[in-house]
This record gives C-alpha cells, structure tokens and sequence, in this order.
DNA sequence: ATAGTAGTTTAGAATGCTTCCAAAATTCTT
DNA sequence: AAGAATTTTGGAAGCATTCTAAACTACTAT
C-alpha cells in the first residue's frame, strides 16, 4: 500500500526531475514523470502510454501524451528510438545501449554495451559529427523444425 | 544515345532477372526494374520512384509502385531498410554494409563492413535467430561556430 | 493575493505515408 | 483462343502523428 505522504514525496522528486531539466511541472508532466522516470528502464510508445494515463484514473489528450514525450526527450529525459516498425518509442534507459528487437512482435531488449566491441569505427564524413551510433540485431523466432 | 537495341537488350536483362527471382515479368515491374536493378547502389522512397516512374513517360499507379517494391523486396531484388525517419526506403546494395543517416535530410551514405569491426557480438536470446544486424550512424552537420 | 504573460493543454481537424478494395486488365497455360 | 491466376488500378480507408486556435495553467512581478 503506497500512502499518501509516499506520493507526496515521490511528486516531488519528479518535480524536482522536471526543473532541472527546465520542463515546467505541469499536472500532465508531473504524470508522465511518474509513470516514466521511475527507474524502470523501457521502451513506451505514445499510444501505450495514453492507456497507462487512462488507467490512472486522470485524464489527458493523446496529443499531450505526445508533446509530453517529446519535451521530456529534448530534455534529456528519454531517448528516442526510430529503429522499429511503424511506431515511435521511447526509452527510458538513458545509457550507451544498443536493442535486439522481435520482427514478429516489435518487442525490444537492451544489448548492454559490454556485449559488442565497435573495434573500429567508419571515419565520419567532414562537416558532420556522430549524433548517435544504433546497433540494432534483428530477431525471428526460429523456427522448430 | 541509347539505341533501340540497347533497350531491348536492357529489357531482357531485367526480364532475365525477374524470372529468376520468381517475379513475374509485367511491363510495371520491368520498368521499375530497369530504374533500380541497373547496378546502382541508391535508397529509393516510393513517393520518389513514382516521380522517375512518371518522368520516363509512362504512367503507373502509386500502389503499384508500392507492390513492386515489396514483391522486389520478398524476392531478394531489394532490401528495405527501417533506419530512417518516417518513410520506407529500398536500398539497391545488396551485400553487408551499414549506413550514415544525416538526421536533417533523411540522406543515406552507404559504410562499407571493412570500415567497421564487430568484435564481440550478443548472445541472440534463446529461441531466436538473428535477422539483420543494423548499424546506423546518425549524423548532424556540425555548427561552424 | 492579483494581474499579466508566456507556456501548455485540448479536441478535433488535418496530414502524409501506406495499405486495402473490388473491378478491369494482363499474363501465362492449355 | 479461352481459361485461370495474378496484377494493376484509382480511390477510399487506415493509422500514427502533427497542427490549430481557443481555453487554461503556471510562474513573475506587482
């Protein structure tokens, strides 16, 4: 059972959360924020997401969900991820992580950094600099024959 | 110039090819054909193919020009790649490689696989196997400050 | 507290890429 | 040349996402 002073108290980390990443802690943010940046390291999709705020018993507009997860990823607060399907994610997990991703399902699972080596890197063309390297292994289920 | 002799022989090429891959030669799929399975190496849009596809004269449907690039693409002419923005690209380049992605303009450069070594590789869950490895390199145009 | 203003939320409309549809056309077979 | 199967077609439909402009809320300065 999770009192109310836990709330209280958990409310406030996220606001604090917020203003440091210069997020305004709006009712809707504070909300995401809970449900977001608990520790728990995941990969959300706005669609998902809306039906988790809806089964907080708040209400709040798709649309909202996707500025929330938007400002939260311009501020650092999530990581957008554009290697899967036809669906926008977002990760939770802000480390150096690579994914394995089910081409049946779209399920993801991080590849922790220590289970690859780039050993050598492609040398990037002049004028840009390397925003983000994605490793992405895709799965299929074997098939049992 | 280009002969009228050239084209037929081109068209029997391209014919050739097709029946090999199990696709069955029509006028649409020979003339896509000619645009894309001439050794180039290129990342194709649908929206951009129709447009070279009106360009040549002739006249196809926007939904065929999606069909032949999926029958393409199940039939090992093509390989489409999910890296970039919102859109689906077909990719000419057969072998292994990788790909830089400019984040501004959604343009692809290819990275050959001897300018990368992946030294250690996950371990693929049990009951998987894997796909496609992706590796893509963001790329942002660096502020000339 | 209060008012001002800048930033947010909202519902619904709009967008844009892609797929679906059912009818017409084309290809290959006999 | 006729039949069966596959393809093409144009337009409608689908879907995730973005846009819009009006209502609302959070912070700041009074």
């Amino acid at each position: 059972m999770t009192s109310t002073r836990d709330i209280k108290a958990e409310e406030h980390r996220i606001i604090t959360c917020l203003e440091d990443a210069g997020v305004r802690p709006t009712r809707q943010r504070v909300l995401i924020g809970r449900l977001l940046l608990d520790g728990r390291k995941r990969h959300v999709g706005a669609e998902q997401l809306y039906e988790e705020v809806q089964t907080s018993g708040q209400h709040m507009a798709l649309a909202t969900v996707y500025n929330c997860l938007h400002k939260f990823a311009d501020a650092g607060l999530l990581r957008q991820v554009k290697n899967v399907g036809d669906t926008v994610l977002f990760d939770t997990n802000l480390s150096e992580h690579y994914h394995f991703v089910d081409i049946e399902t779209g399920a993801m699972v991080d590849i922790s950094p220590a289970d690859v080596t780039l050993q050598k890197m492609p040398k990037i063309p002049d004028g840009f600099e390397a925003e983000s390297i994605e490793l992405t292994v895709r799965l299929r289920r074997k098939t049992t024959s």
